[in-house]
DNA sequence: CCGTATGATTACCT
DNA sequence: AGGTAATCATACGG
């Protein structure tokens, strides 16, 4: 009760007493030593040496010592009692995950192939996989990050390990002149531990902030639409108008469509939902587009020689057994020179060679080759929907204006032509024996294909 | 600034 | 899984 207020001090022991101790009264000699300790750190370290080895060999030092013990006692046990810190990591774990999860802390990856394939496993799921421009350019920041977080964390270990090794001779040689347990010198290393691992912790921290704006900024980037580019949109329509009466490409043909336009499967995908549902909702908006595109393919057909090559689809360019857009009325029929370039003459003339071409040679004149004259023939109407046609019989260019959609295609560039005496015909019977693939007139089902 | 176009997302369906 | 339909959010052009 009476004893001075001496209490536990929360905070870890300084390594030396600086004090003297609170227990029984030392005596003149005893205070004589101390202030000889006391006196070292002002000495030159020879004179020092000599000094710790006489206090060394001083009668009173076992008694001193042992006195030492006796405080060190009590100290140790108000350090358990301050030791038991909560656990420290639910946090730190959850960083960890991330820094994982993001592809930032991978072990053992150091080479720069080793950081680009973390980069690329570190898009999982939904992540970008887009414009393999802006991809990169993640893949290039995500790496940074990386690297720097390595850097750090290794400058971190390396002067944790330094430090410890650095406190614990010095806590061992201490031991010598005061009782140091090997347990507080393992508490030591564990508080020494402890303070690093909170600044590895708030690296880990900036390091997760920064995944998460780089991811957000892309992610962001990738809400933040940018139109595809010509290249990818032409491409795309090229593939939806001629096959505007099965527009579903296959997963290979939609790969072949990614690849040619730069960009994604999904995009793809998306992109024709889109078009599916947005033509059919408003037909008649897009009905330039058709003509324009149709066209376009009838060009190509013709220049490469009736298969469509490259320029049309990536596969079966034949149009499947149903039509997803509702037929138009035959009045204002507009037959595209593509759907006529892919009429067939007659009965199965084997190869696709049989393909007639049609090629407007001026705005005013439209070439029909007589081998297709009076034919019945699928068209495609409008743009749209696949229907029996008779064509008509004159040798002469089809009454009706031509329509030029294109300033480049240069005189033989218009294509389009209204035929008016244009008229819808029977639907041949057994028309197996009509073509070999030519698709039969199937009113419109809304309902996804099947293949 | 506003209306339209368009790519992406979502819910729901088969 | 892949489709439709509705919707969101942004780009874009007048």
């Amino acid at each position: 009760m009476d004893s001075p207020p001496r209490p536990q001090r929360p905070a870890p022991p300084p390594p030396a007493p600086r004090r003297p101790p609170p227990g029984p009264p030392p005596g003149p000699d005893t205070g004589e030593v101390l202030q000889q300790i006391m006196a070292i750190t002002d000495q030159s370290l020879e004179e020092a040496q000599a000094r710790k080895h006489a206090l060394n060999c001083h009668r009173m030092k076992p008694a001193l010592f042992s006195v030492l013990c006796e405080i060190k006692e009590k100290t140790v046990l108000s350090i358990h009692g301050i030791q038991e810190e909560g656990p420290p990591s639910a946090q730190l774990m959850r960083l960890d995950n991330m820094l994982l999860a993001e592809g930032v802390s991978r072990p053992e990856r150091r080479g720069r192939g080793g950081l680009a394939a973390a980069a690329n496993t570190a898009t999982p799921g939904g992540c970008p996989n887009d414009n393999s421009l802006e991809h990169s350019d993640y893949r290039a920041k995500l790496s940074q990050i990386r690297q720097i977080y390595h850097s750090e964390l290794e400058k971190y270990e390396q002067a944790c390990r330094e430090f410890t090794t650095h406190v614990t001779n010095l806590l061992r040689e201490q031991s010598r002149m005061r009782p140091v347990s090997p347990k507080e010198i393992e508490h030591m290393v564990s508080v020494i531990h402890g303070k690093f691992s909170a600044i590895q912790m708030q690296l880990k921290q900036s390091t997760c902030e920064a995944v998460m704006t780089l991811r957000s900024r892309f992610l962001d980037a990738r809400r933040k639409r940018r139109n595809f580019s010509k290249q990818a949109t032409e491409v795309l329509n090229e593939y939806f108008y001629s096959h505007l009466s099965n527009p579903y490409p296959s997963e290979e043909a939609k790969e072949e469509l990614a690849r040619k336009g730069g960009i994604t499967v999904s995009q793809v995908s998306n992109w024709f939902g889109n078009k599916r549902i947005r033509y059919k909702k408003n037909m008649g908006k897009f009905q330039e587009e058709a003509t324009i595109y149709t066209t376009k393919m009838a060009v190509d057909t013709t220049k490469v020689g009736g298969l469509g090559s490259q320029a049309s689809c990536p596969s079966t360019p034949s149009p499947g057994p149903s039509g997803p857009f509702p037929l138009t009325s035959a009045g204002d029929a507009l037959i595209t020179l593509q759907t006529l370039a892919s009429l067939r003459p007659a009965p199965a003339g084997g190869s696709l060679r049989s393909q007639v071409s049609l090629r407007a040679q001026s705005k005013d004149a439209l070439e029909v080759p007589d081998s297709v004259l009076g034919q019945r023939c699928r068209a495609q109407v409008g743009g749209g929907s696949w229907e029996w046609a008779i064509l008509p019989a004159t040798s002469q260019p089809p009454q009706g204006s031509l329509r030029g959609p294109s300033d480049e295609e240069g005189p033989t560039g218009y294509l389009v032509c209204c035929l008016d005496d244009y008229r819808l015909a029977e639907r041949p019977q057994g028309h197996g024996s009509v073509g070999p693939a030519l698709p039969r007139p199937v009113p419109f089902t809304p309902s996804p294909r099947t293949q």
